[in-house]
DNA sequence: AAAATATATTAAAACGTTTCGATATAATAT
DNA sequence: ATATTATATCGAAACGTTTTAATATATTTT
């Protein structure tokens, strides 16, 4: 195994020289600097990470924890914004350790092994995840952002998806292609980004001033759960018992929408003739559903790439008070609507 | 931040001591032990992981490589044998590593960082990957182990799903319910799983004496891609060509028979009446779609953990023989057939 | 009772880096 | 000419572990 002992010897100069042009710091002459490199060069040496990480006291690693349904289930978003941050890292230095916690997590026993044993600078929070999870990294200073989530009534570095532009934009659309009875289906508003679609949803109508009294009551159906998609199938069976049916449905993401179309189908109603269906994030699955979904293309690189990037920001300067960044998302107009 | 000094010193030790109690070798005597195991409980040491690493010159990280695509599709599958060896993962004391490798991938210029900076004991591969890194590694003596792939004339260490059974099984259920003329469409037989799968399928043919004269030639659709929904449309647009249509089509995979479902759905067959699907894998989506796809289930957690605990065992002993475990399959009946 | 072995503990070296002064020379300012 | 600053290099300490070999005592075997 070749070590910077190797290097030093080889170029005449002392480790401490050879370590400099490593990590391009200090003074040392254009003629050593490059003999050097180029020695590093040919016999092909890389610093061993370990000795390296235990000279400047980081661990070199950042965390990427989820929530385990979502890593479990049908869609890839989450693997998504994983992948997004795994590009982003390969210009750094930083390894991602990606894992897991469970609906009833408890700090105390189900602590992620590297967070455990402190193998980590930093951590990425994607999706809904147990707040008891980020009182725990709040309090031991760890540093943290959260991607696609947030705790009401606190502030934490995170990024977000522009859910209000973008349900926006989805109501807009369908009401430009003339639907007058456009209908809300979605999950738990414990969760900011369905609560803020929905804001987007209700604006955009009365923007457009197509919410009569008692519209919300009839055409919205809201469940407190996690969203499925049963809870698009039981939304738009529901929905399909009004004596006006709704000539549209948005749904609060994809999942759900994937659901209604499911029922709608089965209660032999045509997709969009009859009802037009938008869903929102553009999971891969939409486009290749029958009919293929419209949808709010949610750019989940991106999410995970600014993540990381805001992250390594916040573990270079952790006293930085808490920001948000928001990323814009972009409306697919495909055959369901 | 407490290191095993602080142990040792509040032990009345050297750290020699401590260090042995820390990975249970050598001699202490149980009173010792005891007291120490306590400091290091009430003081909530946690060795260092780089000082640890440094000192073993291990790297206590394994890697997870798969095929970018795999990673952007639709399909949850190769994340699911991530999530088993994570699983197992936390039993152990390895972090892995993540990463995918693209289509036109070469050694000398696109090796996973973790390769490249020599950061993993071990990798695992899953699925079809490029035959120059497995090459690579082997070049390299880097202890490796396969998923779901194998590379013909070669014998790596490697897990496997009993695909031929597997088909076999699903064969025979179709034949059970009364089915005749029982198709295949599958892609690249450069894969092995697929083209176990087709042997499966035939076999299982021949021992029911379905196998006419020229029945391959009618009922089979092989195209040498990798498989896709649009092979399956393909597929089943051409099988329903013949004068005498098939009353059965099993696919090489879920995906594959997703795409099927669609174009029969689009031809407006009933299915299963007039024509059953089958497909191979279980992914998630397949228990959602309408109808519900039957299917041979793989165990994909399983799958993971295997292929952990064997690059475990091939890190422990490199010059083993090269090995393969088979991993059995379940059919599921679902609406589709 | 002596020799051999098992038990218990430790000092010190080693693992491969980074970084902090120290030292020396060259260039620039006074 | 002298003081100051910039450039260039290096020795040595430090990072927190594991491991080897040494030492000491207790137990077992002959």
């Amino acid at each position: 195994m070749v070590t910077i002992k190797d290097i030093a010897k080889k170029a005449n100069v002392s480790i401490s020289t050879v370590s400099l042009v490593l990590n391009n710091k200090g003074y040392v002459s254009p003629e050593t600097s490059e003999r050097i490199l180029n020695i590093i060069n040919d016999l092909n040496y890389k610093p061993l990470h370990s000795a390296r990480k235990l000279a400047t006291r980081k661990t070199g690693n950042i965390g990427y924890i989820i929530w385990e349904n979502h890593f479990s289930e049908v869609e890839m978003f989450y693997s998504q914004i994983f992948l997004g941050m795994e590009y982003a890292a390969r210009e750094s230095d930083y390894y991602i350790l990606l894992t897991t916690v469970k609906d009833d997590f408890d700090p105390k026993t189900d602590l992620p092994r590297f967070l455990k044993y402190n193998d980590v600078d930093g951590v990425v929070l994607a999706g809904r995840v147990p707040h008891s999870l980020v009182e725990y990294l709040d309090k031991q200073r760890m540093p943290f952002v959260l991607v696609d989530y947030g705790i009401p009534g606190k502030i934490y570095n995170s990024v977000l998806i522009d859910n209000y532009n973008g349900a926006f934009s989805a109501v807009e659309s369908l009401i430009q292609s003339g639907r007058k009875r456009i209908a809300f289906v979605g999950g738990t508003f414990s969760h900011p980004s369905i609560k803020e679609r929905f804001r987007g949803y209700k604006e955009g109508l009365e923007a457009y001033n197509l919410i009569s009294d008692g519209h919300l009551k009839k055409y919205t159906y809201l469940e407190d759960a996690e969203t499925s998609r049963e809870i698009g199938e039981k939304g738009v069976s529901i929905l399909l018992t009004e004596k006006l049916l709704p000539d549209a449905i948005f749904c609060c993401n994809d999942t759900t929408a994937l659901g209604a179309l499911t029922e709608i189908q089965r209660k032999k109603l045509k997709i969009p003739q009859d009802i037009a269906v938008v869903g929102f994030d553009d999971i891969p699955t939409a486009a290749f559903n029958l009919p293929k979904l419209s949808t709010v293309r949610v750019p989940k690189l991106l999410l995970g790439k600014e993540a990381f990037k805001l992250l390594n920001d916040v573990i270079d300067n952790p006293r930085l008070p808490a920001q948000t960044r928001l990323i814009s998302t972009e409306f697919i107009k495909r055959e369901s609507s």
